[in-house]
DNA sequence: TCTGGGGTCCTAGGACCC
DNA sequence: TCTGGGGTCCTAGGACCC
């Protein structure tokens, strides 16, 4: 039996967004340069890009470059707000095809040099790269400036920053340490004067919420945290995430780095350019329903899953959300298939035409509870064999035939 | 300053069964 | 007539992350 110690490494790109821009028009280098929504946004004549100045709509910033950090901006921040702030700094609209392209290229060239890869989204990824290195952490930093430079070279000039140590939560913490460009390595014996003086929102899962609260009580640095009592964090934060907290302040994670992991759902949601009325707009909002349900049948033809169960999510004015959902016993897959559950879904939302639930501003269809098509004949056999009511088979007997009902 | 879109995981209550 | 637990599934909401 092996007891190397593990190192992994946490990757995670430089304002990705904004430096793919970077990429294919080199004009913006040196500029602030801030990332909105898909809506698009043309210059205003004279100018070679469009500038936040002249934007008005909704929406938050998805990335703000370092030259934009500096005026102030920074990701999820309310675009109107940003463009207050900083009126002269570029904004460009997202252009999702092009990042993915990126990453897709990134993540080729990491999985060349450290195959164990994990993907934490489009601009992030974990590495085990214990047994390539031997446990050897000057070996691992060699292979990490391998990493930076194969990433810079696959994507035509991108950086990131890397994190190493013994797990998963202190690389992530710790290839924040040194952005951009960064390389930053926490030994186990290092954990203590290198992690404990940081706040605990540095602890990736511990968020606004459980930061206010633990202010509350007098903790605001990881060591604080660590100092708790197990038994005192579980009676105010509830037994699972009061331990993981304790066990997160100790530098303690065995979570193993995943190659692959199942799709549990796929959805599709839209904020409109302006709140809808229930019933006026009601035809309107059938169309972009029945548009989202396509988008969504296509999802999982690519994915090639089924879903069980469908819902949808409505936001009012007032920023409040509502969702329903329901599992038919079908298998779901078509946007016909779809958009008949998610108006069963819709009826069940009590909807005040006169009140604060008559105003939307957003509308959102989900598929949950995937199955691939074995896993669908499979279910639909069990059915048959089990014991069951003649009317649970009945509509299990329905997997499969799309809109069966 | 009004707050995107795509996800995961956890909790908690009720239905239903044994 | 009243009373248990345990287990699973479904549903709704919320915290959190990128």
């Amino acid at each position: 039996m092996e007891l190397a110690r593990r190192i992994i490494a946490h990757l995670d790109m430089d304002a990705f967004y904004a430096n793919a821009e970077l990429v294919r028009n080199p004009a913006l280098k040196g500029l602030p340069v801030a990332v909105g929504g898909p809506r698009g946004l043309k210059p205003l004549p004279g100018q070679a890009f469009p500038t936040l100045g002249q934007y008005a709509g909704r929406g938050v910033l998805t990335t703000a470059n370092y030259e934009a950090r500096a005026l102030g901006l920074h990701s999820a921040m309310p675009t109107m707000k940003a463009a207050k702030l900083a009126p002269q700094a570029i904004l460009l609209p997202a252009d999702f095809e092009w990042y993915k392209t990126q990453s897709r290229r990134f993540k080729a060239a990491v999985r060349k040099l450290a195959p164990l890869l994990e993907d934490r989204g489009i601009d992030e990824i974990y590495l085990d790269l214990s047994e390539q290195t031997g446990g050897d952490y000057a070996v691992a930093e060699q292979l990490a400036r391998q990493l930076q430079q194969a990433v810079f070279e696959a994507t035509g000039g991108m950086t990131c920053s890397i994190g190493l140590s013994q797990n998963k939560l202190t690389s992530k913490i710790c290839s924040d340490l040194r952005k951009p460009h960064g390389l930053s390595i926490v030994r186990p014996e290092e954990f203590r004067n290198i992690i404990w003086p940081l706040p605990v929102g540095k602890i990736n899962g511990i968020g606004p919420k459980a930061q206010e609260k633990l202010k509350a009580m007098h903790v605001h640095t990881i060591a604080d945290l660590a100092a708790q009592a197990v038994e005192w964090l579980q009676a105010r934060f509830g037994e699972t995430y009061g331990l993981w907290m304790h066990n997160s302040a100790h530098g303690v994670d065995d979570r193993e780095v995943t190659l692959y992991s199942e799709p549990k759902s796929i959805s599709r949601e839209t904020t409109f350019e302006q709140d809808m009325h229930v019933r006026r707009d009601r035809d309107q909002l059938t169309q972009i329903l029945l548009h989202l349900a396509e988008k969504l049948a296509k999802d999982l033809e690519r994915k090639q899953r089924l879903a069980r169960t469908v819902g949808v999510k409505v936001r009012f004015a007032d920023f409040k959300s509502i969702t329903r959902d329901i599992t038919t016993g079908q298998a779901h897959s078509t946007p016909e298939s779809l958009v008949l559950a998610a108006r069963e879904c819709l009826k069940k939302i009590p909807f005040t035409p006169h009140g604060a639930r008559a105003n939307i501003r957003l509308l959102g269809i989900k598929a949950s509870h995937l199955l691939t098509a074995e896993d669908a004949a499979h279910r639909l056999q069990q059915t048959k064999a089990g014991g069951r009511s003649a009317a649970q088979c009945a509509t299990q007997l329905d997997l499969g035939l799309e809109d069966g009902g």
